[in-house]
RNA sequence: GGCCCCUUCGUCUAAUCGGUUAGGACACCAGCCUUUCAAGCUGGCAGCAGGGGUUCGAAUCCCCUAGGGGUCACCA
């Protein structure tokens, strides 16, 4: 174990979102490249908006993509002692004060600040309350909060992995708030008092923080506390630029999940929105990325996120994925979509195995490869209209497919490879070619135009449903089509 | 609005200390392959935000402008 200990700490206050996802990657993958510690921390000192069913979401999502933590969870819930404890010190210490304002009273100042087009910051009313002022207001029962002083004067530097030296002057900072008057700690206290405390070493996080860290620094010096390194990754957009919300689609690992994306597919992704493998690779597992990885290689530029490459890498891993874990996986997408069709062949596995097997090179995601293998489950489907036109309006198909028919009586079950052979020995003596054939065929089967090798089809569909699904397009082509 | 960060093809990105015909991938288009559809292969389209410097030489360093994002809560 290296001295390298980072931590992934989420709010319970909604679904893991990408962005989210994609800190705890790098956090995992830096962990785990420097042989360090990876601490997971719940960061729910919001009562309000924390949920505990979200907690399970966030755990249930960091599975399913494959990142496991060393240590915790923690909850800042149960540690609130520790944060009372640290701010006492800080007031016996004079570096905060009991501030009795209310949020109406400060409103006007904020107000007026707003108006003048002037940024607001606390103007420090009761940085020296005297004696009989905390008691009169103590008697109007006024319940105070914790302030932190700030310096008026000098500058606060984060020192970060990515972004090298950033700095801000003290002067535009103001007390903020540490403890709220409920006795709970604002996050920009309690999560540094933790970082501190649990000896995270690096601090890897969204940059929607850095504008947060010299406050959270300001507290660590006031605590004494050795100062840990900072590395601020980039945001994740949506395509129009604008930070992610609901509107843009899925955003959350949950919804990727449910639109049938593989976890090793998202995780690819996520590990190139922001940094680069080298060597101009793109398909890239877990455990090479441990290898590749190095924060300093991190970029500083926000990414828009696009899920037409998630699209093709999840391509990829369903084609490399074994049938049987393919299977499985597309299980559930399956029974969704095809619970209510009574087919019967939701329990048999081989049957399953087989279609996932024939249409898993057609198919960008589980939910896509679903749709395209409707056939092999639904009886009733349509047929596609410019298939009718090119396959079921031409001369003579009907005999075609009344032939074929009859001739597959002689055989006991179909196979691929005897599928192929009465197909070329038919389409000899009837002196058409083999589209002639297979195209009409396939319609009738599948109702479709495209899709995987028709012989392979007769085999997994088998003797009878073929049979059952030429006789429905014989009925169709001779009474339903208006020609 | 103050402060902070950022700016290479439509998107994700590469380009050791400044010297490249600015590379790759997705998407898109075309062709090849093919008993369909995919996949695969080949090729094509497309970019250094703008303006000033510094330099023999700038995508790379500096400044300005513009644009985008973040943050300024008793949210995290």
């Amino acid at each position: 174990m290296s001295e390298v200990k980072v931590r992934f700490a989420p709010s319970p206050t909604g679904e893991l979102h990408i962005g989210g996802a994609r800190t705890a990657l790098f956090n995992y993958l830096y962990a785990k490249a420097e042989e360090g510690t990876l601490v997971m921390r719940i960061d729910d000192t919001d009562l309000e908006r924390s949920r505990e069913e979200y907690v399970d979401k966030l755990i249930e999502s960091l599975h399913w993509l494959g990142l496991g933590w060393d240590e915790g969870p923690y909850f800042q819930s149960k540690r609130l002692d520790v944060y009372s404890n640290e701010a006492e010190r800080l007031l016996s210490e004079k570096k905060a004060y009991y501030c009795y304002c209310s949020v109406d009273e400060l409103a006007s100042g904020r107000e007026r600040a707003r108006n003048e087009n002037k940024q607001y910051l606390y103007p420090g009313n009761c940085r020296d309350l005297r004696d009989n002022q905390v008691e009169a207001f103590e008697a109007e029962g006024r319940k105070p909060v914790i302030r932190l002083l700030i310096p008026d004067t000098g500058t606060t530097v984060v020192n970060d992995l990515i972004r090298d030296k950033v700095s801000f002057n003290n002067s535009d900072l103001d007390d903020f708030i540490i403890i709220k008057s409920n006795g709970l700690p604002t996050y920009n206290f309690a999560s540094i008092v933790d970082d501190c405390k649990m000896n995270i070493s690096h601090i890897i996080r969204g940059e929607e923080h850095l504008s947060n860290t010299p406050r959270q620094l300001l507290c660590a010096k006031a605590l004494g506390y050795k100062l840990p390194a900072f590395a601020h990754v980039p945001m994740i957009l949506a395509p129009d630029r604008s930070k992610l919300s609901k509107r843009h689609g899925a955003t959350s690992v949950e919804e990727f999940r449910s639109e049938g994306y593989l976890p090793e597919a998202l995780v690819n992704y996520m590990a190139l929105l922001g940094w680069a493998p080298g060597e101009d690779r793109e398909l890239i597992t877990l455990s090479e990325m441990i290898a590749l990885f190095n924060l300093g290689k991190v970029n500083k530029t926000a990414a828009i996120y696009d899920t037409s490459k998630l699209s093709w890498i999840n391509g990829n891993y369903m084609r490399e994925y074994d049938t049987d874990k393919l299977a499985k996986a597309a299980l559930p997408f399956l029974k969704e979509k095809y619970a209510t069709e009574n087919h019967g062949k939701m329990k048999d596995e081989e049957y399953i195995k087989k279609v996932v097997s024939a249409v898993k090179e057609r198919a960008k995601t589980l939910k896509e490869l679903s749709e395209i293998a409707d056939y092999f489950f639904k009886d009733n489907f349509d047929y596609d209209e410019k298939g009718v036109k090119k396959n079921f309006k031409k001369e003579g198909t009907v005999d075609l497919l009344k032939t074929l028919k009859s001739e597959l009586k002689g055989l006991d079950i179909l196979t691929s490879a005897n599928t192929e052979e009465l197909f070329v020995r038919l389409c000899e003596s009837g002196k058409v070619s083999l589209g002639r054939l297979m195209g009409p065929t396939r319609l009738a089967l599948t109702g479709k135009t495209g899709g995987p090798a028709i012989f392979d089809i007769m085999e997994i569909l088998g003797k009878d449903k073929v049979t059952e699904r030429l006789e429905r397009a014989i009925y169709y082509i001779e009474n339903m089509m208006d020609s």
